[in-house]
RNA sequence: GCCCGGGUGGCGGAAUUGGUAGACGCGGAGGACUCAAACUCCUCUGGCUUUUAGCUGUGCGGGUUCGAGUCCCGCCCCGGGCACCA
């Protein structure tokens, strides 16, 4: 066959190329690696995907960076575990199956081979052995088994509580769940308080560690941000305060209240105390005259939604009443007046806070509104009036504070509190429990038993799991139908053996999603959830890729997981953290919007890689934009990919260079400065991009990456079509490397091209090239020759000219010359080779 | 209010350490090929002007420097997170 010939029946064509070579990719297990690889152990991961149906946009996206870097660091010679599953729990099955009455396992599992086929079509490969199922039996098995072992070491239990309950999922819902609109992150429903009996995990055990360790991984600062917000830890004091009467004489049997406060240097400003309506003490506190004002302000209070409650402004004067008794302040000993107010809540601190209107804006507005003292603490600057002052400084009407900076003023006021008996200096965290009950069925049953006689019982390890029943009928009553199960929900109590009742609530799906990471070590182990030795080889994942969406819920919960089961032995001591590396993709927009059905502007990938094939896609996910920044669809030049992709084709195809030259003589020829060595050129430019690609992709600069590839082609194109002679054993190495250090990003074509090439091997068993260091040096530059700043004149230069020679060359440059304006210099600054300015006055 | 990002041509963006601002792609203009068109290939493409050249230009105003998109100070705008949390 003449290269004439082959050019021109072999066109490129994706929609062929690309299922053949993902089948071939498939069958021979490219990237399936064993545990005990020896190479060094890489562990790349994309973030578990809830099975909706095919894949779309975003996880396009997602799921090509994580391929890139597979495949790349495969190439640079490590075993890189790139395992895939299915966060296959959750909502959206069950409310299908009350719909259409199919059992939501068997929707589920329509779903998973719907996303399965598409991610095989974007050409990301997986080691399909490990695939991993939340509602796989046996998975199920060992969430409910680390739910036992949390449960053993206290840090699961059972609690009574104000809890969220999304009116729209008929379900409770964990903090994280609720924005801060009060609806539900899920449904956009409105979320109300409802006081109920559930199970939490003890995340506060964790909040410490959870914030000190922050610093070392390597997240994007956003993230990590997000986190500290929402630890939310702050530094102070509980002291203690004595009822007093009005006069300030101490109350007989009155208990003493509480306050907790990070501003105990200002306590000396006190001029009144405010309790939450819910303390316990409200009762007790409030006067014969003032019971009146004060049940009729509790009762207001508490028919209030909780958004309404939390929202700023308002009447102060209708936020808040006096309770007739009074506190001493240990300080000056002087009696403050006891108020309740909406604003103060009693899930945080002791429920109960000192008012210093001087230097809190929201205590100053109070204490107008009712008539208060108002107290300065903290000198402020000249002319600060009429407002609370929240800054550092100076100590005034502070008795022996007074006069010391704000800073030492609050040790030594923790420091008195601690010596007098009546404080200590503590931490305390926004952080609440992880509630993880849910009343739906669609999730992992919670493995425990409620007995008349023995309480409530773990299920027994040798009878986990516990399955979800198959004959069920969905029905919309806002029910779990496990509530009316009797097969289910009828059992026996592991202890004494008699009948006991099954709990019905199920977990929240992000307790299955919050070990995954482990079980892909070990998928199939049915000793332990995840081998130590295993875990300690692989873990922490070295890269972690997927959405902001994330930033708190799932990986404040995955760490959490990581710390507990480190610390009951279950995984290696050290092993603290799962996400190394976090990598946060950009989301993906349609016209400035997000891309949903109600909004009708989703593009399907599978319409995309029909129509320019997965390989053009996955290049205009990486050329579009910075892969951490969101991304308009209208913005993806697909075109311009597709055309890349052609143009690589035609180069590399046999006959492709001879078809190009041929072309020469009608083409005018290239305009560009043609180098005096073409051949080293060639070589020096192949080696700088094989540099430039390999760090660009360290760097995740995947769309720079690309312009090298881009600009890399189009030179080549030019020199062919110049009437340069070129070696062609270098321009064929040139047209290798571009192949090679292009196969993460389009792994299709490249493998393909290097095949028709006859390489004799296959592109994705190749190592990464090595760079040649000789091949980089340049021996001549552009040397930039600026007067007074100013870019005058460029001059082509050896890389190591002397000072000397530059100077003298720059100087009798005419356009240098002209612009000296026949003056000396008055200073010469030279960074050579890169640059010379002259500066004259 | 506090804490993170970010602001560069008609558009997406590049400039990795303070040293040619606008790489690469899209869009646009012109040319070659063609009977013609498409494809393909080549050239040009920030703005202004008196266009072989000069001036100007990276949200705004100052500053440091021989030199600032990059560093410093003060603002404006956009995106995100947290927020009566005591």
């Amino acid at each position: 066959m003449t290269s004439e010939s082959y050019t021109e029946q072999t066109q490129y064509d994706s929609s062929e190329i690309e299922p053949r070579w993902q089948k071939h990719w498939a069958e021979c297990g490219t990237y399936q690696v064993e545990n005990s690889d020896p190479r060094l152990h890489l562990y790349v991961l994309s973030m578990y995907p809830y099975p909706s149906g095919p894949a779309h946009m975003g996880h396009v996206r997602n799921y090509t960076f994580g391929d890139l870097l597979v495949r790349y660091k495969t190439m640079k010679g490590h075993a890189v575990l790139s395992p895939i599953g299915f966060d296959s729990f959750g909502l959206p099955a069950e409310n299908a199956a009350i719909k259409t009455g199919e059992h939501p396992r068997s929707f589920t599992d329509a779903r998973i081979a719907e996303l399965t086929s598409s991610i095989l079509k974007i050409g990301a490969m997986y080691d399909m052995r490990r695939v991993t199922k939340s509602h796989d039996p046996e998975y199920m098995r060992w969430t409910q088994w680390i739910f036992l072992k949390l449960y053993e070491a206290g840090l699961a239990y059972r609690g009574k509580a104000a809890v969220n309950w999304c009116l729209g999922c008929n379900t409770v819902l964990a903090n994280e769940q609720v924005l801060a609109d009060g609806t539900c992150e899920r449904s956009g429903d409105l979320v109300e308080k409802r006081e109920l009996e559930q199970w939490f995990f003890k995340i506060t055990d964790y909040a410490d560690e959870l914030l000190t360790s922050l610093p070392e991984i390597d997240w994007p600062e956003r993230v990590k941000t997000m986190q500290v917000n929402w630890i939310g830890r702050s530094e102070g004091v509980d002291f203690e305060m004595q009822v007093v009467d009005k006069k300030g004489q101490p109350v007989e049997g009155a208990k003493n209240i509480t306050v907790y406060t990070t501003r105990p240097d200002t306590t000396f400003g006190m001029t009144f105390a405010v309790l939450s309506p819910e303390h316990p003490q409200v009762v007790d506190l409030t006067t014969s005259n003032q019971k009146m004002q004060v049940e009729n302000f509790c009762e207001k209070v508490k028919s209030l939604a909780d958004t309404e409650r939390l929202a700023t402004g308002g009447n102060p004067e209708d936020r808040g009443v006096f309770t007739g008794s009074y506190l001493l302040n240990p300080f000056n000993k002087k009696p403050v007046p006891i108020y309740l107010a909406d604003y103060v809540i009693m899930g945080y601190g002791s429920g109960a806070v000192m008012a210093v209107p001087g230097e809190d804006q929201r205590d100053w507005d109070f204490a107008t509104a009712f008539n208060l003292d108002i107290i300065r603490t903290v000198e402020p600057p000249p002319d600060f009036e009429g407002e609370a002052y929240a800054g550092d400084g100076k100590m005034i009407n502070s008795d022996w504070l007074n006069g010391l900076d704000t800073k030492e003023t609050k040790q030594k006021a923790i420091e008195w509190l601690e010596a007098e008996g009546i404080g200590s200096g503590t931490v305390k965290y926004r952080l609440r429990d992880w509630l993880l009950s849910r009343q739906r069925f669609w999730g992992c049953p919670i493995p425990m038993v409620h007995c008349d006689d023995c309480g409530t019982q773990p299920v027994a390890e040798s009878d986990l799991p516990v399955l979800l029943p198959d004959d069920v009928d969905f029905l919309p009553t806002g029910q779990s139908p496990l509530n009316s199960h009797d097969q289910f929900l009828n059992t026996t109590c592991p202890k004494c053996k008699g009948a006991a009742k099954r709990e019905t609530d199920t977990m929240d799906t992000f307790v299955d999603s919050s070990w995954y990471f482990l079980r892909f070590i070990n998928p199939e182990s049915d000793e332990v959830f995840v081998e130590k030795d295993d875990a300690s080889n692989w873990m922490p994942v070295d890269q972690y890729i997927g959405g902001i969406e994330h930033a708190i819920l799932h990986l404040m919960y995955a760490r959490f997981f990581t710390k507990a089961l480190s610390d009951l032995g279950y995984l290696p001591k050290d092993l603290r953290e799962p996400f190394k590396a976090l990598f946060t993709q950009g989301m993906i927009r349609h016209g400035g919007a997000k891309m949903s059905k109600s909004k009708g502007n989703v593009v399907a990938p599978e319409e995309i890689i029909e129509a320019y094939g997965a390989d053009a896609l996955r290049l205009a996910h990486c050329q579009a934009k910075p892969p951490e920044e969101d991304v308009d669809w209208e913005d993806f030049g697909l075109d311009g990919c597709r055309k890349f992709l052609s143009r690589l084709w035609r180069l590399a195809v046999p006959g492709g260079v001879e078809d190009l030259k041929a072309q020469t003589g009608k083409q005018t020829a290239s305009q560009k400065e043609k180098s005096s060595d073409p051949n080293a050129h060639i070589q020096r430019l192949t080696n700088k991009l094989i540099q430039k690609v390999g760090t660009d992709f360290e760097r995740w600069a995947f769309n720079t990456a690309v312009s090298s590839c881009m600009e890399f082609l189009n030179e080549l194109y030019l020199l062919i079509q110049s009437e340069t002679e070129i070696d062609r054993a270098i321009l064929d190495d040139a047209i290798s490397k571009l192949l090679l250090v292009l196969s993460p990003l389009v792994p299709h074509i490249t493998a393909e091209l290097w095949q028709i090439r006859a390489q004799g091997t296959h592109i994705h068993e190749e190592s990464w090239p090595e760079v040649d260091e000789k091949f980089l040096t340049d021996e001549t530059t552009t040397l930039i020759v600026q007067v007074n700043g100013k870019v005058r004149a460029q001059l082509e230069v050896a890389t190591d000219i002397s000072e000397e020679d530059a100077v003298a060359m720059a100087l009798s440059n005419e356009k240098v010359k002209t612009h000296l304006n026949g003056k000396e210099p008055t200073r010469t600054i030279a960074r050579l080779p890169k640059l010379v300015n002259f500066v004259v006055s």
